[in-house]
DNA sequence: TCAGGGTCTGACCGATCGGTCAGGCATGCT
DNA sequence: AGCATGCCTGACCGATCGGTCAGACCCTGA
């Protein structure tokens, strides 16, 4: 039956997706969010078994899509892992914009916990399929710049349609990401890796 | 007279240095400074007036240049101030990773109080003078996605010699940065939205 | 009518936070 | 010797944190 009469679930959840953008995990008190539902700190607490538990709910859809865009990438090198990686990375920044923002600056310390221990890796293979592989510190520093900025930046940008952000932010990367397979003619570097 | 026998002052700011790197301002507590440096939490608040004060005095030598390069770019505009902003902001970043890393995160909440106040305009100005002054959605998105992904990333960069770090962020700026003067001043825009 | 389960709450807990304070302990000056 | 000063500390404070718990308040089905 239908028992949308009051959904608190719902609006904890919510609550705290507002809050955590603003103030950050660590900067959001379970207080607060029951102070925006308007509910005690105990019905926070009685919806989800702790904080964390809290977090990990309203970043699932997100890591969901980012298990999804792992598994499409093994396998690939070179360019071909640039491509799908930047079209990837961009289109989960943009979609997920306001889940993204809440880990910042908390990366670290979350990563610890069991809940987000593999999150870490699947980033790293990401950064090293955005560099195409390549060993080169030129192309690893640019992967990174570019995902740290675009995880870092794209909460900003509450005001830009998500299409138009998806296309800026994917011209930019196209253009700063290190051709891995283009940069072969231009000059031989000083050590020769080949992928 | 040198009274360098004990260097208090000193250990504790170079322990704090080190502890907010790792867990963040926030993340450090003076209990865990006091235990790096074998000194009680008392000491610290005998050195220092409080945790802010603590911060401020760490990052004194990064903002200062900071706000000498906000100086450097008053009245550039176009290409000019992108390089200016970009040689300055590259340096700045490389020079003072460490510095950087602290805020990682804890911008929003450290740029309320008051002597952190001024950063956030001068950041401002210096994305602004990034993106050539240019009003393009693009252009503003990748200026903003390099500063924030330079200032995230350099921090990771620990292994990697000051000159090497620089000249790559450097070539990696100026091919991320969408050139204001190439094209040219205030075309008719016979297509802005579509690509 | 009553039993029972889902929902919610105030009161409370231990831990930790930043910060205060009175005083101990050297050292150097008079 | 007496005193002042700089450095340091343990004990303590109020506030806040995440989390627990017994019980109150529905609503529903028997």
């Amino acid at each position: 039956m239908v028992r949308a009469v009051s959904d608190t679930h719902g609006e904890i959840l919510a609550a705290a997706a507002r809050q955590f953008t603003v103030t950050g995990y660590r900067g959001t008190s379970l207080q607060d969010i029951a102070r925006e539902v308007g509910c005690s700190k105990a019905t926070v607490l009685y919806h989800f078994a702790n904080k964390e538990a809290l977090l990990a709910e309203l970043m699932a859809p997100a890591i969901g899509v980012l298990r999804d865009l792992d598994d499409r990438l093994t396998g690939l090198t070179g360019s071909a892992a640039q491509e799908v990686a930047a079209q990837g990375f961009v289109d989960l920044a943009v979609r997920f914009r306001r889940e993204i923002a809440v880990l910042r600056g908390e990366f670290p310390e979350l990563l610890c916990q069991p809940a987000f221990a593999h999150i870490q890796q699947i980033s790293d293979r990401l950064r090293d399929a955005l560099a195409g592989h390549s060993e080169r510190p030129g192309a690893r520093i640019a992967a990174l710049v570019l995902l740290a900025g675009i995880s870092e930046a794209c909460g900003e940008f509450a005001d830009i349609a998500d299409d138009d952000l998806r296309s800026a932010l994917l011209t930019l990367v196209r253009r700063a990401v290190e051709p891995v397979d283009a940069a072969l003619p231009q000059q031989p570097t000083t050590e020769d890796k080949d992928s």
